[in-house]
DNA sequence: TTCGTCACGGTTGAA
DNA sequence: CGTTCAACCGTGACG
């Protein structure tokens, strides 16, 4: 696992086989296809193959968000702790009930709709499992008499307060409601093209910008690294509805952490992350400090587009500089020597942020004004 | 040459 | 606690 960091594609772009680019680079895509960039020369710019670039933009367009979708896990599509709530009253109101009856009461009270009704398989695996020995299982559901309990478990340790509005004509429009942002991080509205997104990009833009910072830091802390931030500090209280696809996946499994991370982690919490050494997509052509340039203004998305301009940038006159791509791995240990020097790489980076904000030739980075 | 699409090998995380 | 499985990823190739 520790061995994935970096493999080069065919542009001597640096890739995490499996992982999605950091959002730095993500951002660019867009930003740069914005400025009338055309993809396939974002593509070289940016060394990132065409595919992907189209991939991205496609995403953007249809959904407003640059952020990748949720990988890994299931979906929690169904058996929401308010269905599971009625089929445990459903039960203890008629403990011979089956399974398909159930479901058509769920059909039949709004509880789930068509779309989101749990198969018969479902239901009975929420009795066995969730509701357990509530009642006395049928002899068609006897297997089901699993070991009680876990229904309230369940319910208190659900990662995601879904509402039972996960029809779909629920709001691909909705706005995340609840979601933390920091409010006034604005900075690319004006470069956002589509005022159909702004519920999106207002929520996601605002920990976009942050996300983009993390990401500009190199490869983003592994997902298990802003889970475990995200978890930790996130209250599941936000919820969300039925956005569009991946919109919903990125406000849960993006923006919470990065917003979160973002505003409450100190420049120097993401010594960690900074991993520039690690995998860097945007590393390989940027200077060391890089990073933590854009945290020397935490308050200034603008300061983080600088930063991830330069890189582009920087990429651009430096041409081929693929002996510079982060190959090695970087251990824990490493990680922690990292925060050991993120002092000095703090003072160093603010020395490089200035010069490098000097350099920066592309309008959108107006952070150091 | 550009770009959309898809198979592929990979990672992730809830169940 | 380990496994399964379905989600996602970016690359590379094809048309």
């Amino acid at each position: 696992m520790e061995q994935t960091y970096g493999e080069v594609n065919q542009l001597g772009g640096v890739f995490v086989n499996g992982r999605p680019l950091p959002n730095a680079i993500r951002l660019r895509i867009v930003e740069l296809a914005q400025l009338g960039i055309r993809p396939c020369d974002i593509s070289r710019q940016l060394r990132v193959s065409h595919g992907c670039v189209s991939k991205i933009l496609a995403r953007y367009n249809e959904t407003g968000s640059i952020l990748p979708g949720a990988i890994g896990g299931s979906k929690p599509r169904v058996t929401t702790p308010n269905v599971v709530k009625n089929i445990r009253e459903y039960k203890q109101g008629d403990p011979g009930i089956f399974a398909w009856e159930i479901r058509d009461r769920l059909l039949a009270d709004g509880v789930c709709d068509k779309y989101n009704v749990p198969s018969v398989s479902s239901i009975s695996r929420i009795l066995r499992n969730k509701i357990g020995n509530l009642s006395q299982p049928t002899q068609y559901e006897g297997g089901k008499q699993g070991s009680s309990q876990g229904g309230l478990a369940y319910n208190h340790i659900y990662p995601y307060t879904y509402p039972n509005t996960m029809s779909p004509t629920g709001t691909k429009m909705g706005s995340p409601p609840g979601l933390p942002m920091t409010a006034g991080h604005v900075s690319l509205s004006r470069a956002w093209p589509s005022a159909h997104t702004v519920s999106n990009i207002l929520g996601i833009r605002a920990f976009m910008d942050h996300t983009a910072m993390a990401g500009a830091e190199g490869y983003p802390p592994k997902m298990e690294d802003w889970g475990s931030v995200n978890r930790a500090s996130f209250p599941a209280a936000h919820s969300v509805n039925g956005i569009d696809k991946s919109a919903i996946d990125a406000d849960i499994k993006y923006a919470q952490p990065s917003s979160t991370l973002s505003s409450y982690v100190p420049a120097c919490a993401y010594s960690t992350s900074n991993q520039y050494g690690v995998y860097s997509p945007a590393g390989s052509y940027v200077t060391p400090g890089h990073h933590w340039q854009t945290q020397s203004h935490p308050g200034s998305a603008m300061s983080m587009h600088a930063g991830d301009i330069h890189s582009t940038m920087a990429f651009k006159h430096q041409s081929r500089d693929g002996d510079r791509k982060p190959s090695s791995p970087i251990s824990k240990q490493q990680q922690q020597q990292q925060q050991q020097q993120q002092q000095q790489q703090q003072q160093l980076q603010q020395q490089q942020h200035d010069s490098l904000n000097s350099v920066h030739g592309l309008s959108l980075a107006t952070s150091s004004s």
